[in-house]
RNA sequence: UCCUCAGUAGCUCAGCUGGUUAGAGCACAUGACUGUUAAUCAUGGGGUCCCUGGUUCGAGCCCAGGCUGAGGAGCCA
């Protein structure tokens, strides 16, 4: 018999129809009611089982997780919590799950011990729910870039570039470490290694985003990227996905209305594709804050979150502008921040979470950051010293992208090359689109996990991506 | 990498000023009940108190070093 998901008996409940169920057992309560979840929706179908046609040995193994196959007749159900319930004619355990070594119950468990079980953790439903997100996300994005005439660019994972220039990177060779050849200098010889070159993992794939985009006119990637930064934040990640549009003919101005349009398509499409996982996890949300003391709780339930950053127009301003809200503030003058707030600093999270927390209380974009703390390639603007930078905060997630307009002169390119010290036949290739037909273009990065982050209310990154990368952990 | 906090049963946690045999809830086992909703009730089994060393008559508790985790910072997406 021909197995029906779980959402389909739910929500097109055929009274009297034979189904065939396939699942994983949440709880069998009372001998008798016996609770399925298949992963095709948030919600559990019940089974009611009559303990006298059931035999023992098989009611006996009814335990959280194991799985099995019900065929029974779909009935509205005598009992509260849910309006249909199958009426158990056989059952059939596919699979034995021991109580004694299954960690997942039916209770809460930390998210970090979770962390540890992350092969068992989409058995629970807070994970199952993040994951459905997830994935609603990462169509949603492929929809958003389609619809718009955008090109899907797939970027290398192994580059030869080391001018990516967005941090540690993790490096890929077939080299013998044991026996490293070494060159007349001492030096690691990679002329014996295998692309003949040093060779590393990607740390974005903006620089061949823009070549792409010099010819295909509208192009994204959206892939892995690795950062080998000895980082131990909520925030970080060694292996996450990025999002990298890159526009021919667009400017800084454009890129920010690309972004903002981006970033609320996401938003809007989970809440019309995921609401009831949304649901679920805004009341996860409420009764973990319930724990926490009255300034760290959220103030606005998750879906009304992502309802209001969907329908309200983001806040734009200056890098100077922002300078002069902080140092206008009362936070300000009554030093509370630790760091020093003045024309040219590089703002520190706390002066980021002032604007977007305190101060705005909602997605912000900063545009025009002085160059001497922004990436080589950014556009500088006509009074010298700042560039064509923008960065978008959000509540409790801070920094989600990070574009700019590029430089597309080829002297001035040059120069910031000089600057940062970045060897011209390291980046010839680059340079050579600003030699035979540049143009101005912009882009900008996302780091998806943190959109996820953002959807879900989750408040740590490692519990938005299936298999985390971590220093010191990579199990699974 | 830096700062702060934490590590006690499978899980979540309590354990007083250093003092007898380290406790609870959940989970599990046995029994009762049988339209339950993380069912309920009764009984029971279950411990390398993170590791190493030290102080002490005596350490889960104090001290030192380490390991692991979390929060924050830096780096960034």
């Amino acid at each position: 018999m021909k197995r029906t998901e779980i959402i389909h008996i739910l929500d097109q409940a055929e009274i009297g129809k034979e189904v065939n169920i396939k699942g994983w057992v949440k709880t069998f309560r009372n001998d008798q009611f016996l609770t399925i979840n298949d992963g095709s929706t948030l919600r559990n179908i019940q089974v009611v089982l009559n303990p006298e046609q059931t035999p023992e040995d098989l009611r006996k193994r009814l335990y959280t997780g194991t799985s099995v196959s019900v065929i029974g007749v779909v009935q509205e159900s005598l009992g509260k919590g849910q309006n249909v319930e199958v009426i158990g004619q056989s059952l059939t355990i596919l699979g034995d799950c021991d109580p004694n070594e299954f960690p997942i119950q039916m209770k809460k468990h930390s998210l970090e011990f979770l962390r540890e079980k992350a092969h068992l953790r989409f058995r629970t439903s807070t994970f199952s729910a993040v994951f459905r997100v997830r994935h609603h996300l990462a169509f949603a994005v492929n929809k958003f870039f389609n619809d718009r005439g955008f090109y899907y660019l797939h970027t290398p994972i192994i580059t030869g570039s080391d001018a990516e220039g967005a941090g540690e990177m993790f490096k890929v060779t077939t080299l013998d470490l044991n026996q490293i050849p070494k060159d007349e200098n001492g030096q690691v010889d990679h002329s014996q290694d295998f692309f003949g070159k040093s060779a590393n993992l990607t740390v974005s794939g903006q620089l061949e985003a823009e070549l792409a985009a010099l010819a295909l006119g509208k192009v994204y990637t959206f892939g892995p990227t690795f950062r080998a930064e000895n980082s131990n934040t909520s925030r970080h990640l060694a292996e996450f996905w990025m999002i990298e549009p890159e526009v021919a003919f667009n400017d800084i101005y454009d890129n920010m209305d690309l972004a903002e349009a981006f970033l609320k398509f996401c938003l809007n499409h989970v809440l019309e594709n995921a609401l009831e996982d949304l649901t679920f996890l805004q009341e996860r949300e409420q009764q973990d804050d319930k724990s926490k003391p009255q300034e760290e709780r959220q103030t606005i339930p998750l879906v009304e979150r992502l309802k209001f950053v969907v329908d309200s127009p983001f806040e734009r301003i200056t890098y100077t502008e922002a300078i002069d809200i902080l140092m206008n503030s009362n936070h300000y003058k009554k030093k509370k921040f630790k760091y020093d707030v003045s024309w040219g600093i590089d703002l520190q999270s706390e002066h980021e979470r002032y604007l977007v927390e305190k101060h705005f209380q909602k997605p912000v974009i900063i545009t025009g950051y002085p160059a001497a703390i922004k990436a080589f390639y950014m556009r500088l603007n006509e009074d010298g010293k700042t560039v064509a930078a923008m960065d978008m905060l959000v509540p409790g997630i801070g920094e989600i992208i990070g574009g700019s307009q590029r430089e597309e002169r080829y002297d001035v390119l040059l120069e910031k090359c000089k600057q940062f010290n970045i060897p011209e036949e390291h980046i010839w290739w680059y340079l050579e689109t600003r030699k035979f037909g540049t143009c101005p273009h912009a882009g900008f990065g996302l780091g998806f996990e943190r959109m996820v982050m953002y959807a879900t209310g989750m408040s740590n990154i490692r519990d938005v991506i299936p298999f985390p990368r971590t220093p010191l952990n990579a199990e699974f």
